[in-house]
DNA sequence: GTCTATAATCTGATAGAC
DNA sequence: GTCTATCAGATTATAGAC
């Protein structure tokens, strides 16, 4: 395999006046982050932060942990970036309440899109909840700026339904942490689920059936047949 | 203050038969064990199993290290002490499912006393999530056992409770795990409750009205509006 | 950009005087 | 039963050869 630094042929998108052997070492230290990222927040969420060694996050990524600090310059650095990549699809899943102005569709899509969450990216929840529940230091700024905001206009947006009698007069907490609860659940408490589930984890078809089932339960919940 | 060991002054219920100094020292290390104990279950609660320094459990317990090793001859041993001490409480929530045949009332007693544990124990929940967060490497045994036997016999109730059309036809596994998730959020996402409700933590009455508004929202979930 | 070797610190656990 | 001192091993982070 050719290693020159002039060597584009694998260079698919060199930017105009930038030399090719930029755009290389730019990609490999892409690539090389996004592995000891994802390496992390699996770590992370097994462990939590104090409880995690960077040698075992290096062995996870399959590279040696002295690269791991050329990449992430301290433990807390790489951990702030795990977190922000989760807070990010957070945040995207978050986006799905506002699908419909109707209770019934725009809950179905949040919990939909939230259970798609969990399925998707276990680890990064697990290192959410773990994150919380060592006092969340690292995301209070999140929590009372950006969450706060998103939970407020969501609170009015519950009040209206109630007001306009969509749904049965509940509290829009008590309703979106149900929501979180139990759509988080399936990630956080996988193991659990799966014991109880005789070893074996919910496939594909499991899930979506499930995934209908928490629909079901939380529409009930503020009177809304499904 | 006397300290001899023949000072029976303050020796309240020393056995028949049995030397009253030994009576002495077995109150002090129970009384020691306890004070352990509970400092163990916080910072567990804080930092994980692996996260968690034994140094730290001394401090926050107000004795040297050293002590501790002594009481609890290692982490291990200690980490599953508090384990279990979580799990006795556990337990004894669950059997207030059992309240009532209906399910209005038993599911009622049952969120109250799940509420009422992660009010009373709230550091005991999050240890136990995260230790299914790590996989249950102390639980294995106990999920695979007493508790799935438990949750067998209460999914037969529910499927009973379904077959006699007394609530809407719900996936029992779907329900518990949402009334477990919804209960145990205000313990194990405390932190985040606060920041969302202005840096103020639920007060025993706003808590009391949460218990009811989370009971509403479970019954209304399987078509039983309270 | 990679990786071995190592410095500086922390952690679990014990020894042994009191 | 208490507590200081300490050891062996692990951990974060860096140095420096390649």
């Amino acid at each position: 395999m050719p290693t020159t630094p002039c060597d584009r042929s694998s260079v698919v998108d060199a930017r105009a006046g930038e030399p090719a052997y930029r755009t290389r070492k730019k990609d490999i230290r892409e690539a090389n982050e996004a592995l000891i990222l994802a390496a992390a927040e699996k770590v992370f969420a097994m462990h939590g932060y104090q409880g995690t060694a960077t040698g075992q996050i290096a062995v996870e990524a399959g590279l040696p942990k002295a690269n791991l600090h050329y990449y992430f310059k301290t433990k807390a650095i790489l951990y702030r970036e795990v977190l922000q990549h989760i807070l990010d699809d957070w945040m995207k899943a978050a986006s799905t309440f506002d699908t419909c102005n109707e209770p019934r569709e725009a809950l179905r899509a949040y919990v939909t899109a939230k259970m798609e969450f969990s399925r998707q990216r276990p680890f990064g929840s697990r290192v959410w909840a773990r994150e919380i529940m060592s006092g969340a230091p690292m995301l209070e700024d999140f929590l009372g700026t950006s969450l706060k905001t998103w939970v407020n206009a969501r609170v009015r947006i519950i009040r209206r339904w109630v007001r306009e009698g969509k749904i049965e007069p509940v509290d829009p907490h008590a309703l979106l942490y149900m929501i979180w609860a139990t759509t988080q659940h399936y990630a956080d408490f996988e193991q659990q689920i799966i014991i109880l589930n005789n070893g074996k984890a919910l496939d594909d078809r499991g899930y979506r059936q499930r995934t209908r089932q928490v629909i079901r339960l939380v529409l009930g919940s503020v009177g809304l047949q499904s």
